[in-house]
DNA sequence: AAACTGACTGTTA
DNA sequence: GTAACAGCCAGTT
């Protein structure tokens, strides 16, 4: 069948190309996708992702450099980016001029 | 079709 | 550097 291309699958897409130990914003994922003005919707795409997804979400944060995800939420994601070497301060924030994603 | 939602961002102070 | 606000737009109701 012919998957119909949404955004949200191209997001995926995106998001499943960010190397190992690296990060990525949402503006920039937007960007790329081309909606450059739609980063709260690559948020909301990787709100729903399907089940047992291997998609890398942890290595999106926003443009500050800081884990947006709160709770719990921003613990599983802080944990995930420095298992694979990222370091994240206590509050969540990640030095983008050293972990930025570049083509 | 209209209203509402929000893992965001740019501007302003 | 942070905080408040307005604009943004795909998905959902």
């Amino acid at each position: 069948m012919m998957e119909q291309d949404t955004f949200r699958q191209r997001i995926w897409q995106i998001v499943a190309a960010i190397p190992y130990g690296k990060v990525t914003t949402y503006g920039e994922i937007a960007r790329l996708a081309g909606s450059p003005r739609a980063s709260r919707q690559v948020g909301g795409a990787l709100r729903h992702l399907p089940e047992g997804s291997k998609l890398p979400w942890h290595r999106v944060i926003n443009r500050m450099g800081k884990i947006s995800l709160t709770g719990e939420s921003f613990n599983r994601q802080r944990q995930a980016l420095m298992a694979e070497g990222i370091e994240v301060s206590a509050d969540g924030k990640v030095d983008l001029n050293y972990y930025r994603w570049e083509l």
